[in-house]
DNA sequence: GGGACGCTTCGGCTGGGGCCGAACTGTGGG
DNA sequence: CCCACAGTTCGGCCCCAGCCGAAGCGTCCC
């Protein structure tokens, strides 16, 4: 007999439904590529535990795998499941956190300021650079979202480069999980992260997705104000 | 310690790792509410099973119940829950189906024709009414979604009552599964459902989600050639 | 070649989750 | 008042998933 939806449906929440696998997954939401030895570390499990739940989202189709040499290298197969984990991760939380820590609280700020969402930016960060291009003509909301000849120039001035492989869209509209509002996704919302990340506009803030944006970040075009106060507090 | 986000995720993704519990929740995207043993006879499972089932469910806000005599009716908690579990439906899908009967078939014609996604109208019918609506007007998609004042007029003429209670959106945009365009939710998608169902201008094919056209719904102001189409083949 | 290192396989332990039948509670109807 | 019926609780069964330590495999580097 054929498996019914609802096997299927199981299959794969099942994945998610072991905190060892979901929290690897959601570390994996910066879109970058992590060993097997990284995430049993952060997981705080043994290797052999981290090397099974790995085999599972693997053959799950959640993650791809590459080796080298030695080393197993893991991410999120694409765009779209970094997408679906944010949503679902905005929507499980039934965490009713009452009092937290000063730095549990600088943390979440800092998170909401500026982020990755898989491979593009996201939070106040996001937000704004999406907003600021729709002023400044450089996107076009009338349909869904697209990316204006003008745009086009934009990037190119810049001296980034798109690659759009595999039929991924362009630009894309992705919700924001704390701004609640549309920031920008897709090949170009991609592009631009990786360019601010090269030359050091913004940086990572280690053992999480928040980034620490410089100054230089203004060369997106983004406001003095919303600079300024993307910058405050650290 | 307080609970990870991991852990919270793991603990939402374990409702729907089970293939009864993820066969129920399908079900219920219907937008009814059904009783337990309705359920547990869609499910192949015992009385005592589905109870449990059903606790866990309730428990962990994926449903809510209300208790009426000696019946236990469940629903989904709302239409935000219905969303994602459609999107996660879509996604998971490795169901390799090579030979299909024909009875499969023409089942998932009639649901990609027409169907309710959770309380409004999905499928051709959807996008088309959608579509419909904004070419006339009633519809304003320049900034997200947005009823305008000649939509309100329209649904008054109806006779269409929106209760728009617990502070829903009017409107708002669902993606659909089928046709990989946006079409109408919110608590007016649920209303035109509504009166749509009501009049028989649309009936429940049992069994499933999907809908029977009838011509009276080009009282919606669908084109005749749309009309005609989704009326096609039974 | 040999040792360090990243990862995997294996065996065994353990807990928890899903399932049912039987018995129980509570509601509704004649 | 008694029976039919919806749903629940209880006890017990079984299976599987997650975990680890020990041992094994392959790669890199000196």
């Amino acid at each position: 007999m054929a498996t019914t939806e609802g096997q299927e449906l199981a299959a794969w929440a099942r994945m998610l439904a072991d905190s060892t696998r979901a929290t690897v997954c959601l570390a994996l939401i910066d879109g970058r590529a992590w060993t097997a030895t990284e995430l049993a570390q952060l997981a705080k499990v043994s290797r052999p535990t981290i090397s099974e739940h790995l085999n599972v989202l693997v053959d799950g189709g959640l993650l791809t795998e590459v080796r080298q040499g030695r080393h197993r290298y893991v991410r999120l197969a694409g765009p779209e499941t970094a997408e679906l984990l944010e949503e679902l991760a905005a929507l499980a939380p039934r965490s009713t956190e009452v009092a937290t820590s000063l730095a549990a609280a600088s943390k979440r700020d800092a998170f909401a300021r500026a982020r990755t969402c898989y491979d593009h930016f996201a939070g106040k960060l996001g937000v704004a650079l999406t907003d600021t291009m729709t002023e400044r003509g450089l996107l076009d909301w009338s349909e869904g979202v697209a990316i204006t000849s003008k745009g086009l120039r934009w990037l190119d001035e810049l001296g980034i480069v798109v690659d759009s492989h595999r039929g991924r869209p362009a630009v894309r509209s992705c919700l924001d999980v704390t701004e609640r509002r549309p920031h920008l996704a897709g090949a170009v919302g991609a592009a631009l992260c990786r360019h601010a990340l090269g030359h050091g506009w913004v940086t990572r803030i280690p053992g999480g997705r928040a980034l620490r944006v410089s100054g230089a970040v203004a060369e997106l075009g983004l406001p003095d104000g919303t600079v300024r106060e993307l910058r405050s507090r650290v």
